[in-house]
RNA sequence: AGGGGUAUCGCCAAGUUGGUAAGGCACCAGACUCUGAAUCUGGCAUUCGUUGGUUCGAGUCCAGCUACCCCUGCCA
């Protein structure tokens, strides 16, 4: 792992700093699943522990309580163990550390460096000033240490009612940054907490508590996104002014955010698909939440090893999906097992096959790995509607009249007759087989150029078949428009009925497949005793489409 | 307009004291192939947002300019 957070590890460490060892959090707010976009800082929070020795705690940061709730909280263990990083006996919340946070508030009002203001919100809003022009002084602002302390105290035993009064840092109403400009650190909210119930009244904010909760777990390197590069003069300013020793206290450091191409990362909007339908869920296999994209097939390997791939820099950057696919193909080629299944079927007879015969053929389960399995071999089969042409180009050396072609595992056919329908429609094609060319046989070595999948129709079993393509064809995520609801894929999901050879009849949820020539596949949890539903995770490399395009 | 950032191939991204542009994805060409997959081979930035300057020499130093991102929640 190099990236520039670890080289700034790296020269802390030569600097003499954090002698007790390296520890990073992940502290995600419990108000919505993981995505992606979080696994990326997962992967950066955890690796950069791992590679330093060091430990990575998991902490929920729930100052909010109007937005959190326990449902994320088990969501969010569940992704990350499943991406296979350990917190250990580390899981810690914000809330755990109300009380701390709160005598460090009294701390920093007895060195006159917070006041109660009683400013409402708007005045609040009016005084900070813009962005050009400096804010000014609220009324409430030099109130003596006993007055603040004595207004403090009695906020938090609930004498106020909501928003009447906030602490806030005091600092310099005229600092060109604007988070510098007397931020309120605790406001008053009657609020339940998922986690620590009515004990409060009072709640932190963000900035206050970050650095807070960042030191009392001696967090080293406190790792957050672009947007917070404001804030950090006021992690430094709390901090300081609180007495802690620069040499071993939390510094932060912050790394640009994950975008995709062809991806919603925008929590609001991903609630948005979920709570008006146009996805199942929240682990709708279209979905990039790390559930989504567990259901849909891809891999913690492939996620990690993504993660590892695309870096970390400071540049603002959208990553192609293809990157994303690329590591999963990449997993899935090695650890996934070969399988025939036919998702547009075309009937065939092989005339010269006995009406009664079942021939099983040997079938190896992977290239590399090796294995094998019996697949039933009948006169009468399926094979794929795209794998005839009856004018096919030169380029094309799949079934077409009088032409030959191997089934996979089988024998050489030849098509001898097509037949069509009423409507001019092929629906049934007419082949013998070569009866020495069977595979693995002693004379099957004639080469022919073309190798087709295909089941037996016999033995076929069916299974529903779901086909993902993205929730977003065009490349716009960057500036979604508010409606891009009407921008949505209408053929982001296609239900196929497919025939599956009968080798997977007893297969378990989660198992991946490849379907030859297809692409790779899961087992979807809906399937049950007797029905079979997969998920394609991603389609295979598709030169020929490339070709046909031409 | 004030503050904070970022600008290296179509997309990510290395490039640490200035010494003459890694790698991955994508793409293209070919080999191989009982998956038009995989694999293998080769190709793919005289140029580092831009303009000047310093230097024998600059993506790396200096100055100016430009573009884009973030910041005026009692959200995180």
């Amino acid at each position: 792992m190099i990236n520039f957070i670890q080289q700034e590890i790296e020269n802390d460490l030569k600097a003499g700093k954090y002698t007790n060892g390296i520890h990073t959090r992940f502290p995600p707010e419990p108000n919505g699943y993981l995505h992606i976009g979080h696994a990326k800082s997962v992967c950066l929070n955890f690796g950069l522990a791992l590679h330093n020795g060091g430990l990575c705690n998991l902490r929920f940061d729930d100052t909010n309580p109007t937005k959190e709730d326990v449902e994320f909280v088990d969501s969010i263990q569940e992704d990350i163990k499943w991406l296979g990083f350990d917190w250990g006996d580390r899981k810690f919340f914000a809330s755990d550390y109300f009380g701390k946070f709160y005598d460090y508030a009294v701390e920093l009002i007895k060195r006159g460096l917070a006041y109660v203001d009683e400013l409402s919100a708007e005045e609040i809003k009016a005084y900070r000033g813009t962005l050009t022009e400096p804010g000014k002084e609220s009324p409430y602002r030099n109130r003596t240490i006993e007055e603040n302390l004595d207004l403090f105290t009695r906020m938090k035993a609930g004498e106020f009612p909501d928003g009447s009064k906030v602490l806030r840092a005091k600092i310099d109403m005229a600092s060109p940054n604007i988070n510098m400009r007397d931020p309120v650190i605790y406001r008053i909210t009657r609020t339940t907490h998922h986690h620590t119930g009515d004990d409060w009244l009072i709640y932190p904010m963000y900035d206050f508590a970050h650095p807070l909760e960042d030191a009392i777990e001696n967090i080293t390197h406190s790792v957050c996104t672009l947007e917070f590069e404001d804030h950090r003069p006021f992690y430094d300013w709390l901090l300081d002014s609180l007495g802690f020793d620069p040499n071993s206290r939390p510094r932060q450091i912050e790394f640009a955010r994950l975008d995709l191409t062809n991806t919603i990362t925008s929590k609001r909007k991903l609630r948005q698909l979920v709570e008006e339908g146009h996805v199942r869920g929240w682990d709708d296999p279209r979905m990039p939440t790390l559930c989504g994209l567990r259901r849909r097939g891809f891999t913690p390997a492939a996620i990690k090893d993504f993660c590892e791939r695309i870096g970390v820099a400071k540049s603002n950057s959208v990553v192609d999906i293809s990157m994303l696919e690329h590591c999963v193909r990449e997993d899935l080629n090695e650890n996934a097992d070969r399988v025939m299944a036919v998702l547009d079927p075309l009937k065939v007879v092989l005339t010269n096959v006995d009406e009664n015969s079942v021939e099983y053929l040997t079938a190896e389960n992977h290239p590399k790995r090796g294995g094998s399995r019996f697949v039933p071999f009948t006169r009468e089969i399926f094979i794929e509607r795209e794998d005839f042409m009856e004018d096919a180009p030169k380029k094309f050396f799949r079934l077409k009249p009088g032409g030959e072609v191997r089934l996979k595992h089988a024998y050489i056919i030849k098509c001898e007759e097509v037949i069509k329908n009423s409507a001019g429609e092929v629906v049934e094609l007419r082949c013998t087989i070569d009866p020495t060319s069977k595979s693995g046989g002693a004379t099957a070595g004639r080469k022919i150029k073309g190798t087709i999948h295909w089941v037996s129709a016999k033995f076929a079993m069916s299974a529903e078949v779901r086909l993902y393509d993205y929730l977003l064809t065009t490349d716009a995520q960057g500036n979604l428009p508010e409606d891009f609801i009407a921008a949505l894929n209408p053929n982001s999901l296609i239900v196929k009925q497919a025939l599956i050879e009968p080798s997977v009849r007893w297969t378990g949820t989660g198992t991946h497949y490849q379907f030859l020539r297809l692409g790779y596949f899961v087992v979807d949890p809906d399937t049950t005793a007797d029905k079979l539903v997969f998920n394609r995770v991603v389609g295979l490399k598709d030169t020929w489409a490339k070709v046909k395009e031409r």
